[in-house]
DNA sequence: ATTAAGTTTAACTATTTGGTCAAAATTAGA
DNA sequence: TCTAATTTTGACCAAATAGTTAAACTTAAT
């Protein structure tokens, strides 16, 4: 075959292995399975990938590195404080609706013991949490923002970006009666109400004198 | 052996199979290793629970039953609308420490296909969503609280509540240093701060006439 | 056309793992 | 103490599954 096939039967396995491994996890996952999907022999997986757990890591740093993308510095730009939280919820929700799996997947097998794993590819796209801590208190000081405490606005912020995809299973059924266009649309709509809230817990009173 | 020692061996089994299927995911966990935690020999789980996908069952209705508990009939009393919510958040949360993997397992264990097990549950606990969007419908048309959609309000409030707990793992090293002692203070203060957000939420805006 | 390198396949192996079984040990009751 | 029921154990089994291998096939270059 060809090089371009060779790259062809990679990418087979590798998005084979991704739709697998989100699906079942790290343990649930069989080769077997893997090489079904990817409509090629078994013994193809080895050559290309030695072994499950080197096939894994590579699943793993891909969505690791979508899961924590490069889209932090967006905080360091010069934007309005409250342009750049708009920006960065619309961007991350925007991701996760073309991932919608990668929450679920990546906490839980950080969970599992692939932590440190996970730390290095968030210091690697440049994730710095300390870094959006100052900013924070800075535009505090200035008076922009309400003195909120940062650790809790950037959980707040995740938990409402992020558990949507994490709980849908569940709320599909439970909230929105297996009305999959619901809730396709419900997670679109998330933008704008994800911005306004926290926009909102930011927004200083207007004062009243 | 003893009736109370037979219920005791039982006991052990249950309790270390908790342990480990939390700790590695239903495929993930093995029967051996739950004998090993149990400390007693491997053949006797067959011999109280048949076989893993049984263990396995009385794990996750136990589970099942603390996720969705019965709290729910909170917002069945009549009390004010915002001391309703302000229970359920301490409630749910005080749940949640004293169990705190219980929601990455119960959602991991649900993604994986076990969801329609997990609405038997939920019936049967009374859980009743209908009922609270009627509510909070209610509740905006005596003007009590602002127009919010409802089904964005169970899911930013029940995002707030539980998503620090699944992204533990991760935010402990990442946002916290490691401090385990530092997280279950940030943990136990978001019963305050969860509570205020949903009531701000909520709170309609003073009139300025 | 021939060759050498890379690719694919089916058959096979080794290991892991859930589960069984019969014997041994323990307990409760007569 | 003797017996029957229950509980516990270690040895074993069968199925599942990751991984290996050697041969067959394909491709690109000469």
């Amino acid at each position: 075959m060809k090089k371009s096939d060779k790259e062809n039967t990679e990418e087979k396995i590798f998005n084979a292995a991704k739709k697998v491994f989100v699906r079942k996890g790290s343990d649930g996952a069989r080769m077997q399975e893997i090489a079904d999907e990817a409509g090629i022999n078994k013994s193809l997986l080895h050559y290309y990938y030695r072994s499950k757990d080197k096939l894994f890591a590579a699943v793993f740093e891909f969505f690791a590195s979508k899961f924590f993308p490069d889209i932090f510095n967006i905080f360091n730009s010069d934007d309005d404080i409250f342009i750049k939280f708009e920006k960065f919820i619309h961007a991350y929700i925007d991701m996760l609706s073309k991932n919608p799996f990668i929450p679920m997947f990546m906490l839980n097998e950080i969970k599992k013991g692939n932590a440190s794993f996970a730390i290095k590819v968030i210091s690697r796209a440049g994730v710095n949490i300390k870094a959006f801590e100052q900013l924070v208190e800075k535009e505090i000081k200035k008076g922009n923002i309400k003195n909120v405490n940062p650790k809790n606005l950037i959980i707040n912020m995740l938990g409402l970006i992020i558990f949507p995809f994490i709980s849908r299973p569940l709320f599909e059924v439970l909230i929105f009666d297996n009305n999959k266009n619901a809730v396709d649309e419900f997670l679109a709509q998330r933008k704008e109400e994800v911005s306004t809230l926290i926009i909102n817990m930011l927004k200083p009173e207007k004062t009243l004198n």
